[in-house]
Order: C-alpha cells, then sequence, then structure tokens
DNA sequence: TCATTTTTTGACAAGTCGTCAATTTCAGTA
DNA sequence: TACTGAAATTGACGACTTGTCAAAAAATGA
C-alpha cells in the first residue's frame, strides 16, 4: 500500500462519478430530478452504496457547489493578483465572476436549492463550513483590494462606512443579477436586453458613487476588462470545449496558476 | 344567489384559509414541511379537497407569492406618488422595500423557491403571468421615476444606457441582498454589521454614480427616508401586530390609498 | 319526495429517502 | 492454495410523498 490501496483509488473515482452524474441530472431535470436510486442505477450500483458516499442527497448537491466554490476562490485570488491600480483588480474580479457563471452555467441553482433552510440544515457542519469559509475569503479577497485601494489614496471611504459594506454591495448585486438571470425567461419584456453588460455597467457605477478613482468616466475599464478576459481565455488550453463543466475543463483553468486553496 | 351562493363563499373562505395553514407550515417548517396532506389534516379536509384549489403544492406557493406581490406593487405605487423630486421619490420605493420585508418575512423564501426551474414549471401559466405582470409593473413604476428624473434635468443616463438598467441594478442588488440575508446566519463573521443600512447606502451610492441629482452628498436622504417611514407607520392601525402575515395587516397597509391592481 | 348535479372522500398507484440485516468480496495468513 | 475475519455491497423494507379517481355524500331543483 504505497499512498493508495487500489480499493481505495477505486472509492476515490466513484464518488466523482456520482457527483458527475448528480451534476448532470440536476442541469437537466433540476432539483427535482435528482435521486439517489437514479444515481444509483445509472452507475450499476446499489442505492446502499450511495449513501456510503453521502449521508444524504442534500450532501451530494453541497459536494457540487463547494467544488465550484474552491474553483471560484482560485479564480478571485488570481483576480486579486492583477497587477495594476486596485480599480483594475476589481474589474479583474468581475471579469472572474464572470468566467465563473461560465464555467459552472449551473452554479447558481445549486446555490439556490442549498440557501433554501430546509435543505441546508441537512448538510454535515463540515462542509458548511467549508462553504462559509470559500465565501468569506472570496469576501476577505475581495475587501483587500479596497483596503489597498484606501492605502493608495485612490478611494476614501465615507464615516462609518467599512470595506466589507462596499463588498456586499457588489457581492448582493452580482449575486441578484445572477440569480433573477438564471431562473427568468422574460428580461427581455421587461426591457432589460444585455443582463451581464447591465450588471458589469452597475456595478461600475456603484465604485463611482464611492468615488474610487479613477472613476469609469476618466478611465475605460471596459479595456481592461477585454484585454483580461482575452489573456485568461489563452491561458485555456481548450477554450471551446463544452460548457457543461465535466472536471476536466475546471483543471485547465485552475491549473494556470497554482494558488493553494487549502481549507477545512 | 345574490352575487355569490353560500356554498360559493363557503369555498372562497376555505381557499384563504388553505394559504394561512400553508403559509404557516412553510415559515415554520421550510419548503419540505409543507405537506398537502398535513394541510388536509389540519383544516379536516379530505386530501382530494385540497387538490380542488390548487392542483398541485407549487401552486399554493405561487398563490402566496402572488400575494404579496399584489401588496407589493400597491406600495410601489404609493411610493412613486410621492410627492417631491424623483431622487425622493426612488427614496420612498426603498422605504416600501423595507415596509414589504417586514410586512412579509417569508416573501422571498416564497420566491426563492418559486424560482428553482422544477418548481416553477409545474405552476400554472395564469399564476405565472400574474407575477410576471406583477414584476414589470414594478420596474415600470420606478423607472418611470427615472424618465421623470430624466425629464426634469435631475439625471441624464450615458450614451446606451436605459433605465430599465438603472433600475435592474436597484433590483438586482436589492433581491440579492435580501436573499443573502434570508439565507445566511453568518454576515456578521464575514464583517457586515447592518446589512439593512448598508444595501441603502449602497443604493445610495448606486445613483451617485449616475449622478443622479441631488448627490447622496448633497443632500440626506436618510431624513427624508425616516420621514416617510413615520409617515406611513402613523398610517397603520395596528402597528405593533405580529410581524407574521396573518391577512389582516396586509389589508390596513393597502387599504391606505387603494389602486386598482386588475390583473389575469 | 325524488332525480340530478355537484362536492367530498379516502383508498390507491407510483414515487421519494434513508436503513439495515444478510450476502458477497476482499486481504492477510497458514 | 485454502481459510478466516473484516469490510464493502446489496436490495427489500418502512415511512413518507404527491396526485388520481371511482364511489359515497350532500346540495339543488322540480
Amino acid at each position: 500500500m504505497a499512498v493508495l490501496t487500489r480499493k481505495q483509488r477505486e472509492v476515490r473515482d466513484r464518488e466523482s462519478r456520482i457527483l458527475d452524474v448528480a451534476c448532470e441530472m440536476l442541469i437537466e431535470h433540476g432539483y427535482h430530478g435528482l435521486s439517489m436510486d437514479r444515481i444509483a442505477e445509472v452507475l450499476e450500483y446499489s442505492k446502499g452504496t450511495m449513501y456510503q458516499h453521502f449521508s444524504c442527497k442534500e450532501e451530494i448537491i453541497l459536494a457540487l457547489a463547494n467544488a465550484s466554490l474552491t474553483d471560484r476562490l482560485a479564480l478571485f485570488r488570481r483576480a486579486a493578483a492583477f497587477p495594476g491600480r486596485p480599480r483594475e483588480r476589481i474589474v479583474a474580479v468581475g471579469v472572474a465572476s464572470e468566467f465563473f457563471v461560465r464555467l459552472y452555467p449551473h452554479h447558481f441553482r445549486l446555490e439556490q436549492v442549498l440557501r433554501l433552510s430546509s435543505v441546508w440544515e441537512k448538510t454535515s457542519p463540515e462542509r458548511r463550513q467549508f462553504m462559509h469559509h470559500c465565501e468569506s475569503q472570496c469576501v476577505g479577497c475581495v475587501s483587500g483590494i479596497v483596503r489597498d485601494a484606501m492605502a493608495s489614496g485612490d478611494l476614501t471611504l465615507p464615516d462609518g462606512a467599512t470595506p466589507e459594506q462596499l463588498v456586499f454591495g457588489l457581492w448582493s448585486m452580482s449575486f441578484g443579477a445572477q440569480t433573477i438571470l438564471a431562473s427568468s425567461t422574460s428580461l427581455v419584456d421587461i426591457g432589460i436586453g444585455e443582463p451581464h453588460r447591465a450588471l458589469a455597467l452597475n456595478q461600475a457605477r456603484l465604485l463611482d458613487g464611492y468615488h474610487w478613482r479613477p472613476l469609469s468616466t476618466e478611465f475605460d475599464y471596459e479595456v481592461t476588462a477585454e484585454r483580461i478576459a482575452t489573456e485568461w481565455s489563452a491561458d485555456e488550453t481548450k477554450p471551446a470545449d463544452s460548457q457543461i463543466t465535466s472536471g476536466d475543463s475546471t483543471k485547465t483553468i485552475l491549473s494556470t496558476k497554482p494558488t493553494s486553496a487549502s481549507a477545512t
């Protein structure tokens, strides 16, 4: 038994196969379409074996979410390390966010399910904590940029305001927009043609409202965003890969700049 | 049979009782705690009778959401009619939003469930359309204020930007904040102490970013907000009523300014 | 009073999730 | 190679869903 016995490797592989199948089911048939029986059937194992990996259905969902969140954190960290003025780094985070959505088109649906208290409560403390960890690390990542901006004099927060408050503004706007986007078919009817652009624009306006220099009226951040996007896209070995996450495409993004995301 | 037979009235009453019980169950035990059998049991009717009112569980949830949304629209309309400069009217909408959250603390949990495609798809087109109606009316209500501001010269949108885009910014930020708030227990850990204030502040900053005059640095909108809040609170006959919606408290808010919300 | 229509009922089918005793497979030893 | 004790796997099972529908009960009208 060098490091892992054959058996252990087998179990490990099975776990990831369970997640793959579960992910596909969730994407294809939504929350109600995810059934332990059906996963077992597809993988040709008995249901009992499934429960040896995950104590309940909800654990699978949280495991899937945690997988995406790990990658998001990596993307955010990479963005935060972007060389440039703080506000450009924030733009990089925005690009990271967009990348994330493209990499995991299903993520927000997962998170939506998870935020239902009756689902959340069934999950294990360990996995819950890991999710919180990712979340607060992401916030910390961005608030770090805010602090840098304050240190360099680009930004002065009003009395009583904290960097985290500003980050909460970006976060809630982004989260809200993505959730609405993922679940609403008829935004166009309402008059919102390009929601993604609208989001980016509104984020910029929010920062302008905080007088974060250089303002979006003084500097063309769309150019920056595009530059970052092309730069990052070039890193991907297979840019035209299937949109639906298949474990591999994840690795391509991640491997470009390994950031130790040790946790839990 | 003057207008409604006794029987018809009886059925009508039962429908609202079903909704009452369902609402309580949802608040108390979450989505999974809502069961048709249990509703029937509580009301001492058979399950079959439940299905004569609502074709499925999801319809009940959507009916509950539509009830809240009707009231929200009324609140928004009232806010939009606030006498003052457009940006003050936007502040009034913000206050309306807060009122709404206080009146229906459970609403965002409902909406979260509804936005799950697998739930949404089971609902009837009629109710779906009604919800869309409320949604677009709310957006229209606010974008109307934006247009007024443009007409009066208080606001000039950048090229290519539409009033709806701005509204989308407010909407997504508010929706995101409320959803995060309703589902996350540990925002304080992350560093966001007063999320409600943070939301209001960020909304103001967003509008500042659009240069919507008077800016929040030139005019104290918090005073305006407080004035509106006290004014509205005074209208309520029973301000210290139970927070949990019980049909009655709704009416008190609504009756202050009847706005015909005909639809479907 | 009785026939017709409407409403109500609850047993039922089909589907969940999670458990656990019994079986099979595996790993180390003689 | 044969055997034995530990570990993994199985699938029938209980308890719970939702939604249906023939039959029973109630309401209506003549």
